[in-house]
DNA sequence: GCTCTGACGATTT
DNA sequence: GAAATCGCCAGAG
């Protein structure tokens, strides 16, 4: 059986390396479905591993990776901030509420 | 099986 | 360049 459109986000998401980021778009078409960006966004809201709040294991989700196409930092469940913040961390320059596009993957 | 929702995308104003 | 509008897809009710 194949696996659920939610779980290859999940896996999708968890390949992003530290220090980059990839985009809605860019993992929508890396799972095959090219303009179901917004349906990628719906998984991580429903995302049930947040990154800020767990404490080890692996299966914490780096969400705060993924941005939107425009190179905005997008929303975070309503905590956007903390997901600039943990960018930045990981040596993501913002610039202008703008993400730096040299750490974005395009697949 | 239909309808509403949403951490999006691209185009137009 | 920013804001508004329409279109898109997968889940939940």
């Amino acid at each position: 059986m194949p696996l659920s459109f939610k779980q290859r986000v999940f896996l999708c998401v968890a390949k992003i390396p530290k220090g980059k980021v990839m985009t809605y778009k860019g993992v929508a078409r890396a799972i095959g479905h090219p303009s179901a960006a917004r349906a990628v966004g719906n998984v991580l809201n429903n995302n049930p591993h947040p990154f800020y709040g767990s404490a080890k294991k692996g299966k914490r989700l780096p969400c705060h990776r993924v941005i939107r196409s425009d190179l905005k930092v997008g929303g975070y469940s309503g905590q956007a901030r903390i997901k600039e913040q943990l960018l930045k961390e990981e040596g993501v320059n913002v610039i202008n509420h703008h993400l730096d596009c040299s750490i974005y993957i395009r697949s």
